[in-house]
DNA sequence: CCAAGGTAGTTGAGCGCTGAACTATTCCGC
DNA sequence: GCGGAATAGTTCAGCGCTCAACTACCTTGG
């Protein structure tokens, strides 16, 4: 009934996690020494560096990183904190809240960028063939849904 | 001086990290829904049940699934708990513990599998084609390092 | 209008992980 | 052999996440 993994597919799958593995706790380790935030709060700080004014509803945020409600407030409330984030209320909607990435948030984003990307091409792309590359696009895209 | 990522290597990345994000969490839902346990400990098991006895140094766990000594020692405590490891002193180095897959453990285990499969098809083979999967294989072996 | 249900965001408890001490044992060079 | 370094494993504090309430506000149907 169960339809097992051949030893190839197990292979594949393993090495699959290794890989995630080694990316995710590489890049998590070097956020964290070099720019004292996990890679999380990283995509947080991007996602508003990108928006007009540096500003998101709380949920488009959410949504932007596919993250819960939850998990946003808190992060929201650490980045807040630290001062690279300030909250403030949504003039439409008076259950919103925006995030609102501060001077302070940019220039930390700013300082943490090119060792973050040093690091997503060591980690990444250095070690795949320019076709592996390509093909890694297609594989990350069909799986993402 | 810094090699930012052009818009591929951007829009590649974010793909992949998505993929990644939907697969483990698609994964540790399945898991804690059907079977209570993270994904982690579900690896746990599977590596001592391929082990001769159901048995592995500590450390030998910890490399397997490339785990911290910390992590691995919190997570067998946890396991422990549950009846499916105990714990038992090595007799070759008295500074060692073996952690031992308990008959609870292997029909845990068992139990868990086919739902796990069926998840990690539905959530990565399933959405990829033949050739995809041959090319995921290379590409994680290269990115596992 | 206004009550019922949906939506936005927060909060609190508990879990698993990390990194840094700490203990106990073994290994190694003199 | 013996004293110092390395190794095995545990423990603790703190962090980020999840899940389930909970509050506050908006929306919609009667």
């Amino acid at each position: 009934m169960t339809r097992w993994l051949d030893d190839e597919e197990q292979q594949t799958w393993r090495a699959f996690l290794r890989a995630v593995a080694v990316v995710q706790s590489g890049l998590d380790a070097q956020l964290q020494a070099e720019a004292g935030m996990p890679h999380a709060y990283y995509e947080l700080l991007v996602r508003l560096s990108e928006a007009p004014e540096g500003t998101l509803r709380m949920s488009a945020l959410a949504g932007a990183v596919h993250s819960s409600r939850s998990r946003l407030s808190h992060a929201v409330g650490q980045l807040e904190q630290r001062g690279w984030v300030r909250r403030a209320p949504c003039p439409q909607d008076r259950r919103g809240q925006l995030a609102v990435l501060t001077a302070e948030g940019r220039r930390a984003l700013q300082q943490a960028a090119p060792g973050h990307v040093e690091a997503v091409r060591r980690l990444l792309f250095d070690r795949l063939a320019p076709a592996q590359v390509r093909h890694l696009r297609g594989i990350a895209a069909a799986v993402a849904g």
